[in-house]
DNA sequence: GCAATAGTCTTCGTATACGATTTCGTACTC
DNA sequence: GAGTACGAAATCGTATACGAAGACTATTGC
């Protein structure tokens, strides 16, 4: 379907070697949607667009050196993708950070994410998981001078290893957009709660066991998805304690 | 109060919706967008445009009744949801029923339905099992007569009853959708094999009883997801009895 | 001084128009 | 007779234009 390959990457330590599956199939091609496309949703992710940022077509439009029609059809794309809000005659902004949007999304998430992995463990080898553990060092040593951007971006080159091989493209989909609407908020869970960031390495390993181990997939699967649910369930113990609930 | 809507006495040609699997939003404005989006999923869901099926842009906003820009977003709109098929500069198609693409949508709905139901489940009241057994029970009276359209539509209301209480509106968007590229595709698997059909009104027995004695949520996700595999296994085991696990 | 209303201004929604690309048919040549 | 090349028709892609709806602001009345 959709989903343009990167959006995931910006990965420094796997350069996406495994397969070269990887559609880069831009034949001089590139209509001005698929531009505005591309270039939204760019944004979005890496954060120049921040959630609740006003998209005015007209002026996205412009930018791109393009008219509205092909921007219309971008938001729109956007839109069913869950990282741009709409409302009729008001218009476009980017999708929230709104706790309980993030709630569901990490639910969502911890299920697809957790399908994808389980799916994906019998094809992954043992190079994959020599990569999976650099990375998990890398985080681990981050630990260190915690830096909440960059321990979130390994996390997420980490967890890409383990479900990049799921056979099954739909999930495989499902579980890049739930990251890619994570993405859109950069204040990642570890901010809120740098503990979780110590658990995190800690279960990154014995996940990383259990598909060296070639464990049942319903082990893998139910360890990835606590693993993500654990995260959340750290989020919200926190902001119960903390300031704002709300709903 | 609006809606004065001159000239175009003959639109307003899509009455609500004949009930896809996800909601109408009709509030009462209802932009030409959003009709021809309706309009056009509702065609797909219910087989007027089947697999393959060309989708001129032009052709249909004359049906319509608007112009074709309103009608290129709602194409959009669905091929993101999987729905049609989109290339460049050729045009739109109903999205296909390839067997492979069966099985993707199959094993994720499988994933996506099982969570949903046992989100759905401490919610579901007596009032609600009470109702989807007795569409249990019109099934299994169905099954004398055989008619697999009917026995479908029918799996289909039951299920909805299931997992409709999940408080997690993404998962249950993921439900939608997957019902919905079934649905395209309208040789239900219990066509080509019917005895699977027996087998699954049992198993809605079993589902209904687990959810009545309030079972972990482990244990109905499990079963209602093994309800799911178990059909697509059966379609499998039919369809080829070589070629198994088709790439 | 505050609230309600009217007017304006921004921005969206859709129609129409035209250029670009693909596809299909036909004729011509080997 | 078959294959290729040229051309026409169909269809898509995008720009521009105009009407409509919501939001913002200023003015007026209490």
């Amino acid at each position: 379907m959709n989903d343009t390959a990167p959006a995931l990457g910006t990965n420094t330590a796997t350069p996406a070697a495994p397969r070269a599956v990887s559609p880069a199939p831009v034949t001089h091609t590139a209509s001005k949607s698929e531009q505005a496309y591309a270039a939204v949703k760019a944004r979005i992710v890496d954060g120049s667009y921040s959630p609740g940022y006003r998209l005015v077509l007209a002026k996205i439009a412009e930018d791109l050196g393009v008219s509205v029609v092909p921007v219309r059809e971008a938001i729109r794309r956007l839109e069913a993708e869950g990282l741009v809000k709409f409302e009729r005659n008001v218009g476009a902004t980017v999708a929230g950070i709104d706790p309980t949007e993030y709630l569901y999304t990490m639910q969502t998430l911890s299920i697809v994410e957790g399908a994808a992995t389980a799916l994906s463990a019998p094809l992954i080898g043992p190079a994959d998981v020599a990569r999976a553990r650099a990375v998990n060092a890398e985080m681990r040593e981050c630990l260190e001078h915690f830096d909440p951007v960059r321990f979130t971006r390994l996390n997420q080159d980490f967890h890409s290893i383990l479900f990049e091989h799921c056979p099954n493209p739909h999930i495989l989909d499902l579980v890049h957009r739930g990251w890619n609407r994570l993405a859109s908020l950069r204040s990642s869970t570890f901010r809120f709660v740098p503990r979780r960031a110590h658990e995190s390495v800690d279960e990154h390993e014995a996940l990383l066991r259990l598909i060296e181990s070639a464990a049942d997939a319903d082990v893998i699967e139910k360890a990835a998805r606590l693993h993500r649910s654990a995260t959340l369930d750290a989020y919200l113990a926190q902001s119960n304690a903390g300031s704002v609930s709300a709903r």
